[in-house]
DNA sequence: GTGGTCTAGACCACC
DNA sequence: GTGGTCTAGACCACG
């Protein structure tokens, strides 16, 4: 495994968009550093058996977020990170699915109470979001 | 309003989607009883300022679910739920949010502490997922 | 029960046509002779609970097929039928639902050996077309 | 031809439902394998002559019912067909066709001796439900 | 008045 | 190229 990328080919959810998110959460996560060499796109296309088009498009699409940078005929490079865009975007990612989750649970009518039960049972299965 | 029911156009959900989600929970959160008659698809387009269409693919969806019942020329209505349909579909629509919302904070480092934070304050929000 | 006639609000075919076919067969077969009064369109909607509409256009229906006769402030009764017509029309109802049966058969690849035994089990059942 | 699939625009069936009907049988009688593609929305429109919009929704009520795999701008497949699931509708399709014309047979008063001579000259045409 | 079907056409998203 | 969504509008069928 090039990057610790899992894909689901059966969810609703746009492979190259599964992709994205997972890369961008390593790179303003910080598992990768600035200036760590990304795979080619034919590479990492061949690891992840999607299409190439998928993986250039997200890379194009985090380039266009600054948060990668191509150099041609030489690779493509984690971007430097301002600590300011790495906080506000793991507290946006997180705070939006948070409120999700508890929007869910409200229409159902959870409580609190349910609500905090729910988060421990998903912490204790390592946040698997995939049922299988 | 005839049903509580929110839409947002600028999401990338589709419409048709929005609004069968929270349908959905209506029902199966008990907020709408069997037999209780629903809005006609022309009144409900009104309501949510979409097409007639729209509404049609969302009572259409339902009903090959089991959860509504269409009677031509009477319009639909609430069909019986079993109470563990009910149960089984409250628990996995709230779990797999809930797992979604852990799959990510993980992906950004969080730990547990932050998740149970996380979730007060969204709690506190009352859930409004839309960051408006 | 007024007139041997069953009918089930859930079925996709609509209510009028399952009164309709019925009645139909009652005089074709021979079950109501010519003459014989039929129900008042009131008393037979309370008898099926349903729209006296529904049970207005099943008469009418029936009387341009000619095959019952209203009088004014009288009412409705069985027209005189030629028994060319009886038969040629026993004939055609039941030789196109074997049509159709057979040619439901044969997609899915039954033999006529098949077929005979679905014949037999649904003539055992006594020809009960609802699964309940 | 596209797939073995007739329409008859004259009847009183929908398109859609006379579409689904066959195709799916095509599948659960094995005609097309699992992962077999099956024709783009577009080409089985022209084929059949009708319109994009009522493909699209055959595929869809299949999808739905678990039969094929509709991924976005790669095409649409045959799915994984449980054996048990094959066998269970083809007997349910079948069963209830035979119930129907025995049904009707009995209310045109056939004998058990007359249904098994219809079956038999069904047969012998082929099953071709269409009286033209 | 209800819902059901089919149509055309536009525009988007994905691979 | 694929499928997905949303739209408008016509016409039919049902109660």
């Amino acid at each position: 495994m090039l990057l610790p990328i899992q894909t689901s080919p059966t969810s609703a959810e746009p492979l190259y968009h599964q992709i994205k998110v997972q890369l961008k959460a390593l790179i303003l996560g910080g598992k990768l550093a600035e200036g760590t060499p990304l795979p080619s796109i034919r590479e990492l296309s061949l690891d992840l058996s999607c299409s190439v088009i998928t993986i250039r498009r997200v890379y194009q699409d985090l380039e266009n977020e600054g948060l990668i940078r191509t150099k041609q005929g030489t690779g493509t490079f984690v971007a430097r990170v301002q600590e300011d865009d790495r906080e506000r975007h793991r507290l946006e990612a997180v705070t939006v699915k948070f409120r999700e989750a508890v929007d869910t649970a409200l229409r159902y009518k959870c409580s609190a109470e349910d609500m905090r039960r729910f988060l421990n049972e998903a912490i204790e299965l390592g946040g698997r979001s995939d049922p299988e």
